[in-house]
DNA sequence: CTGAAAGCGCTTACAG
DNA sequence: CTGAAAGCGCTTACAG
């Protein structure tokens, strides 16, 4: 590996000086600055980031956990991120906890000890010890789709978001509304959206049945036995479905499709995230549309304005959603 | 910043009794070890990985440069880079090109700088400066989609595959097959797969109508156009096509739907790269699943042997791929 | 305009 | 078993 100290040699200047050219900083003479460039570029020297933060304590780097690598949603939100620090020369660290919570601190500590210059973290469902480490760690921080208090976070109006949907439905003549849910312990995606179905419900005074909410995990497979159960099981069978996420819903359709029945002349389907799925299955699918994006957009740029130290507080955005209401409803 | 000096003096030891029991080497008293321990425990202290690797010259992290980010393709080849690598407590450190070959270079310069033990490149078309670059860098390397001789490379089959998905198509009686290609700097899927194409044609003695052959970018609207061009300008109505992805594919569905014709019946349908939505669609698409994730793993497991010294001449790995027959052919 | 020297936080021979 | 000291490749007051 090429040094500092080797090109300050060959072209004959102090390595402060080839510092100085590096950085654009101090005065340098025309002579030594062309001497250096030229020098630079022969050798294709390039400066180690290493011992450059080792001194200046900035890395130029953060840190990004996401609960699962592999999904839609997570290429979106980085991409989202991406877009805004990559102007600003920033680099993106990753770590994938694939939902093992007990590696959020392990990356916590392994992104601090890289001193990463800030982190976001996209989280599921968040425990004390968690949100203690955050703290601990006193470093720019951003949680995105949890809320914690006296952090900096992006959040999705999930309560809303379906009670819209169930809104809707109920507008269109629709009493028994069924729903398929996942486990209340992430909190956005399990509990509030559970909170949020129950809600409208009640404040349109519709009975729910109790075989009307089932539980699933996060795949179609789920989605499917889940719209099983319920149709298997109600005395009052559903006239609509709302569902967490797309890929429940899209199962729930195979299912319905498969016993014969058409939707949503027979029963109305709905979903949230607004997948790529969700526009191309037939009938194509009535969704919300959380803008991902926007929220790694939003993440960064928080995390930024906190690196720069414009702000400290805690600060919460919410983001946008939209309702697109499409055929199968 | 709490650093090894700190926690030498709480401790009462010199800081390299520390470093001994931060990395279990050498011989340390267990009542030293003990208190160190204890006073770490106590002050969440984490060493810094920087300081760390300006000595050790190694920093655990490797680089991926990305051609696009927020592509279902790239989610996963991530997740199967990340599922060897974590083992083995390496991270990643991502780089995202958006397609402007510019970027690749200067990621590599940039990774080369923050001293990644090695870089895996998921490449569509590759110039010489890019390649020129690669050799400067003297550093472990793999490339993932493109065959770069002089290098490790992970490679599809691309020829083969579409080869066989023209031959099934043959096999089942159509005589007149249509090709929704891109454009064929992209090496792999724009000039390999049109190749594929045309070589099986050849073989089984069947003319090529030159309206037949349609090139697209990467998106559904695309594939759309371009099945309109096909129908519209055709002498021989072609009974089947395949597009070189399954986005294409599907587009040409929508519009082969929307004039009214069936498919399998009127015009068969298949795709490449077995993308979730091929599982959706209806008819659900025949496509290739090029296992993209094992693509990942085998890119960092070759890496990683590189990274060790178990090899540094080239290696070439190709991955196998499965046609998927499903019902749109 | 330029450079010698200190220091960032670690590890690692070396000496004891 | 333990520690003083050198060194990794940079930057940055400081002095000239």
């Amino acid at each position: 590996m090429l040094t500092i100290k080797e090109i300050a040699e060959r072209a004959n200047v102090s390595r402060t000086t080839v510092s100085r050219v590096l950085n654009n900083s101090g005065y340098v003479s025309e002579e030594a600055k062309k001497r250096v460039l030229k020098v630079i570029e022969d050798t294709g020297y390039v400066p180690s980031e290493n011992a450059k933060s080792l001194r200046t304590k900035k890395t130029k780097v953060i840190g990004v956990i996401l609960p699962k690598i592999s999904t839609e949603t997570s290429s979106r939100f980085v991409n989202g991120i991406d877009e805004v620090l990559a102007k600003e020369g920033y680099q993106i660290l990753l770590t994938n906890t694939n939902l093992k919570p007990e590696k959020e601190i392990e990356f916590l500590r392994l992104l601090k000890s890289r001193h990463v210059d800030g982190i976001i973290q996209s989280a599921t469902n968040i425990n004390q010890p968690l949100v203690d480490e955050i703290f601990r760690l006193k470093i720019p921080f951003v949680m995105v789709g949890q809320c914690i208090s006296g952090l900096s976070n992006v959040v999705f109006d999930d309560l809303q978001a379906i009670k819209d949907m169930v809104n809707l439905l109920i507008k269109k003549g629709h009493q028994h509304i069924a729903f398929i849910g996942v486990d209340e312990k992430d909190r956005a995606v399990g509990y509030l959206r559970k909170a949020g179905y129950i809600e409208a419900m009640k404040e349109s005074n519709l009975d729910v049945e109790k075989s009307w909410i089932q539980k699933g995990i996060f795949d179609m497979k789920s989605g499917y036995d889940c719209m099983k159960m319920i149709l298997d099981s109600s005395q009052n069978k559903p006239t609509a479905v709302v569902a967490v996420t797309d890929r429940l819903a899209i199962g729930a359709m195979q299912y319905i499709k498969e016993i014969g029945l058409s939707i949503p002349e027979d029963i109305a389907v709905a979903g949230m995230g607004a997948s790529e799925l969700s526009k191309v299955i037939s009938p194509s699918l009535t969704t919300i549309d959380f803008s991902i994006e926007e929220a790694g957009r939003e993440a960064a740029s928080l995390l930024l304005e906190k690196i720069n130290g414009q702000n400290n507080r805690e600060i919460d955005r919410i983001i946008k959603y939209r309702l697109l209401e499409r055929d199968s409803i």
